[in-house]
DNA sequence: CCGAGCTTGTGCACGCGTTCTCAAAGTGTG
DNA sequence: CACACTTTGAGAACGCGTGCACAAGCTCGG
């Protein structure tokens, strides 16, 4: 536990650290030693300025007049956000959005494994999905145990939504990432992240229509 | 050109719309006529000034005493939205994700309508995913424009995504929801909304840590 | 027609995040 | 060693979004 861990990090930056951590992965492989701030900005897509508030939530990681030490730095930020730890992750809901999901092979290079794929549809429990079987939704709470699993992935109907949210959370998740698109709400002390991929298309179509119809505003990346 | 489209809406307002569209939607199949702010903040899961104020943006749409009409309102929110027209959508890269994208209800049901699947890969071209059948990205241009596509989606490995959202500018499209793990520049006047699914797993990832090991983080400052 | 009871619309204060700016602190060269 | 150059770290100003609080405005009952 160092001091910079003891720093409240705002919400903005811990967004933005995952950004940090894929650039540097990349120059890291490029056997660079030091990046400035400027450079892994342009990397990363945001400004300098940014960059190095970010970076000093963390402690001060840099040397002035060289730049930041990049395997020093992408070890700070894995650290930071627990991707030197395994997550074991479980999907609820394997529908066409969950089975890609369970396929998707960029989870589990940074940490994420998924364990455990779960469906309420009796016609899917025991069908295998690349390594790992369906399980009834009537063990979840066993298998969730049985796992250790802290992370969920929900991807279930929207009517589902909050039954299985609960029914995560009694088993002991604490941090769910929301894909059906309905609002679904956790007790204190559990983190839910959404994703609704209907309401990113509405926000698009929002910002196109004022581009056809008169002059242009354009969004920007959203924080959380 | 109602009065309501020349005033410059909050870019936080914008992304909550949707959500009070969805709220209004399923109350409306109950048949209220009516509804009040603390009752729609309730559905849409955010608090009642908000509301008021996020729609007091589109316009003096309510009226005080008694509260909003769901169906005037709906058709306001739709309009502001451009959910009344019809949206064609490509979908470039047919992967996991791409394939799952291309077969979830969830969009054409609100005005986007998938028209157009195109991958690089040779053995995917021709096949057919639903009633759609997947075309070259040699033909990208061309049938994008055939379609007036406005809107695409990018759902291909990081290292293709600047490469298609180049040319899917090029081709005419003007906003573009991207689901590739990587940082990807569009023109001013092109809208890009980021999708990112390991970030959003590294995310929960920060506060899980911050949960498992400490109880809240505590706020102690260091002066420099 | 009046007064009680709701509910909207908005002025205002506050806090968070972004960006500008510049002193501090390092490197390298002659 | 001194000086020019580079880059970080943070103070300060600013802008945006949030939430409180309340006046304005509507309905309804008597």
């Amino acid at each position: 536990m160092t001091a910079a861990s003891r720093r409240r990090i705002p919400e903005a930056t811990v967004a933005r650290l995952p950004l940090y951590y894929r650039a540097l992965m990349e120059t890291g492989e490029r056997q660079v030693a030091t990046i400035s701030s400027e450079r892994l900005a342009e990397l990363a897509g945001v400004n300098a300025a940014k960059v190095r508030k970010d970076l000093s939530y963390l402690g001060s990681y840099g040397t002035r007049g060289v730049g930041y030490d990049v395997e020093y730095l992408l070890h700070e930020i894995s650290r930071e956000l627990g991707l030197t730890r395994d997550w074991p992750v479980a999907i609820v809901g394997i529908g066409n959005l969950g089975r890609a999901l369970a396929n998707y092979r960029g989870f589990g290079a940074r940490g994420f494994r998924v364990e455990v794929l779960i469906d309420a549809d009796p016609a899917l429990v025991g069908h295998r999905i690349g390594e790992l079987a369906v399980v009834s939704i009537d063990d979840l709470d066993e298998v969730v145990r049985e796992h250790s699993i802290a992370i969920g992935i929900l991807a279930t109907p929207a009517s589902a939504a909050q039954d299985v949210a609960d029914r995560l959370v009694a088993a002991g998740v604490t941090s769910i990432l929301n894909f059906a698109p309905a609002v679904c709400s956790v007790p204190e002390g559990v983190s839910m992240r959404k994703v609704d991929l209907a309401i990113e298309l509405q926000i698009l179509s929002f910002y196109q229509l004022r581009r056809a119809t008169s002059g242009a505003t354009p969004p920007r990346e959203r924080a959380g």
